[in-house]
Order: C-alpha cells, then sequence, then structure tokens
DNA sequence: CAGATTTTTCAGAAATTTTTGAAATTCAGA
DNA sequence: TCTGAATTTCAAAAATTTCTGAAAAATCTG
C-alpha cells in the first residue's frame, strides 16, 4: 500500500515536471530552468547540484547555470548546512510570491525597453510638422502613454499583498 | 526643409522597426512578426505582402507567414481595394486595443495551458494519503487556485473598455 | 478555358538558443 | 601550503527556431 501511495506520488510528480518544463518554453524561460523549478516547488527538502542533476538527467554545467538564474530571479534560496560546503537550493513555494517575482522580472525585460524605445521615437520625432510626422508622433505619443501605464500597474501589482490583491479581485471580478 | 523632416522621420521611423522588432524576442514573438507589426502601426496607408518584403527586405514565405499569424492574432486587417486582386494589410492602432488582442493571445498559450497542467496533476495526487503525497497535492491545489484566479482576471482585462480600465487604475495607483 | 497574377506551401539553409563535458578556479580543513 | 571537494567557466555539439527561395496551388480576367 505504502509502495503503490509512492508511485502514483512519484509519477504525478514526474508529469508536473515534465510539463511545467515543457510550459517554461512558452514563458519565455528554458526548459530546464522550468523544469528545476518545478522539481523544487514539489521538494520536500533543499537538494544539491547533483540530486538535481540526477534528478532531471542533466549535466553539471545546465544544472549549475539554471540553478543560479532561479536564485537571480529570487525564484530560489541557497541553504548552507553547517559543517557542510555544499550548496542546497529550496524553492519558494508560496504561489503569490511566485507570481509577484515572475511579474517583477517580466516587467524588467518586456516593459522597462519598450518604454525606453518608444519614449526615444517620441522625442526623435516630436516637432515634425509633415502630416505623416504628426501622425507618427502621436502614435509614439500614445504608446508611451500605454506603456507608462502598464509599468506603473506592473509596480503597484508586484508590490501587492496576497490579501489586498483578492480583495481588489473581488472588487473586479465580483 | 521638406526633404529633411522627411528624413527625420525615416530616420525614427526605421530605428523604431528595428528596436521594436528586436523586443518581439523577449516578447515571445519572432523578430519579423514584431517588425512587420510595427511597419505597419506606423504606416498611413495598407501595405501589400511586396510592400513588406521591399521595406523590411524579407522573403515572400517570411513576410507572407508572419502577415497570416498577426491577421490570426487580430493585430492586422486584410483590405481589399475594388478593381484590385492584391491583400493590403492594415494595422491597428489602438494602443488599448492592441494590448487586450495581445492579453487574450498570451493568456491562451500562457495561462490555459497552466491550468490543465496544474489541474490534472491535483486531481492524480487526490487521496494519497503519505505526508509527501498531502503536501505535493496541497502544492497543487495552491497552484490550481491561483492559475484560475489568473485566467478569470486575463479574462475581464481583455475584456475591459478603456475608459473602464483607466477609472479602475486611477483607483489602483491613486 | 488559357494565361497571368497572387497566395500558399515546404524542404533545406541559416541563425539562434540550449546543453554538454571537461578544464579551470575557488574554497575549507588538515 | 597542500588536498580534495565543490563551484564556475566556456568552447564545441546538439537542438530548436526562423528564414529563404522556388515550386505548387489557388484565384482572377478576358
Amino acid at each position: 500500500m505504502k509502495v503503490k501511495a509512492d508511485d502514483r506520488l512519484e509519477q504525478a510528480r514526474e508529469e508536473f515536471i515534465a510539463q511545467w518544463g515543457a510550459m517554461g518554453t512558452q514563458w519565455g524561460i528554458n526548459r530546464t530552468m522550468a523544469q528545476i523549478h518545478a522539481l523544487l516547488m514539489t521538494a520536500v527538502d533543499p537538494m544539491s547540484t547533483d540530486e538535481v542533476m540526477e534528478a532531471l538527467e542533466i549535466s553539471r554545467g545546465n544544472a549549475h547555470a539554471n540553478l543560479k538564474e532561479l536564485v537571480a530571479w529570487g525564484l530560489l534560496r541557497v541553504v548552507v548546512r553547517k559543517g557542510e560546503r555544499r550548496e542546497y537550493f529550496e524553492a519558494e513555494k508560496d504561489v503569490w510570491r511566485i507570481f509577484t517575482v515572475v511579474a517583477r522580472e517580466r516587467k524588467r525585460r518586456e516593459i522597462d525597453p519598450a518604454l525606453e524605445v518608444v519614449r526615444k521615437c517620441a522625442e526623435e520625432s516630436r516637432g515634425i510638422t509633415t502630416p505623416e510626422g504628426r501622425a507618427f508622433h502621436e502614435q509614439m505619443r500614445q504608446l508611451e502613454e500605454f506603456v507608462e501605464f502598464a509599468s506603473r500597474m506592473a509596480d503597484r501589482v508586484a508590490m501587492m499583498k496576497h490579501g489586498f490583491a483578492i480583495q481588489m479581485a473581488a472588487k473586479l471580478l465580483g
């Protein structure tokens, strides 16, 4: 009976890791990174680089790079056990915190650069008096306004506490 | 004087197309698609496939595939001029509508599949009574709950009219 | 229907991203 | 300082994605 339960769990967990990894692609993060995240999100204890390599059958370089990247994102924490040199990694498991971390990162990579681009183009086209020039400038201005708006929204959402988000959502969804 | 204004415009526009294209990569859409979108968003008149090929110096196959993809997303409309067989393409220029279109598409590609995955894993792990099994199931349940929430939020946002969004933002940002 | 024009498809080429595996480096304890 | 374990780096290989260009299919016109 115990074995059967363990089997079912192992199967469900592997499914989750595989699928979450495949989905990572759609999300613009690479497969390995998503798989490691899924692995550690469903791990009871922190895992070492070697344990991750073994569990996912990936190379050391790959494991290392993606573990560090996940730490940089703030989705993993490094854990050191006293008397051991080896590093262990532990995942953030709170879904709301995972979300805010990802939101912050996406804002940084997707919204901020866009804002810079449209600002520059709006600036460069200011004062062109041909009809085409005016139309272009107006389009850039509107884009700038919107992206700025999106940027502020993203900041707010990333800072929200879970409770507040739920409360706000109630209004929005109610 | 007219020439100078045209030069400045042409330069700003080319900058926008190039940068917006480069950014497309970060956004999970390919460079050409983003470039075509930028080109048409800043075009005064609808453009044909050949005009797009010429303007961006890309092959017919590439232009064709990405124009069709943009039409499928709802970011471009096909325009037919009377007495002409050739198809012309015209971009949606309203930034709010562009946003809702992209939000819908991203929800479809990123949130819906995630929801399916966590639902399946939550279901498969229901009733496992080992401590690890319970922990796994609980994690899947929380993920499911959150992704469902995100899904509904995305639907709402995608349906919002510009005015309402601004109004809501005022509350959120105020 | 014939001929001309436009759209669509797709196999291979090119470009980009990801992964490997081994070597170099760092670090802590003896 | 030396040793061995662990981390970090990186050039090359593999995998994946994107693009080309030409051929095929579809569509219009007379």
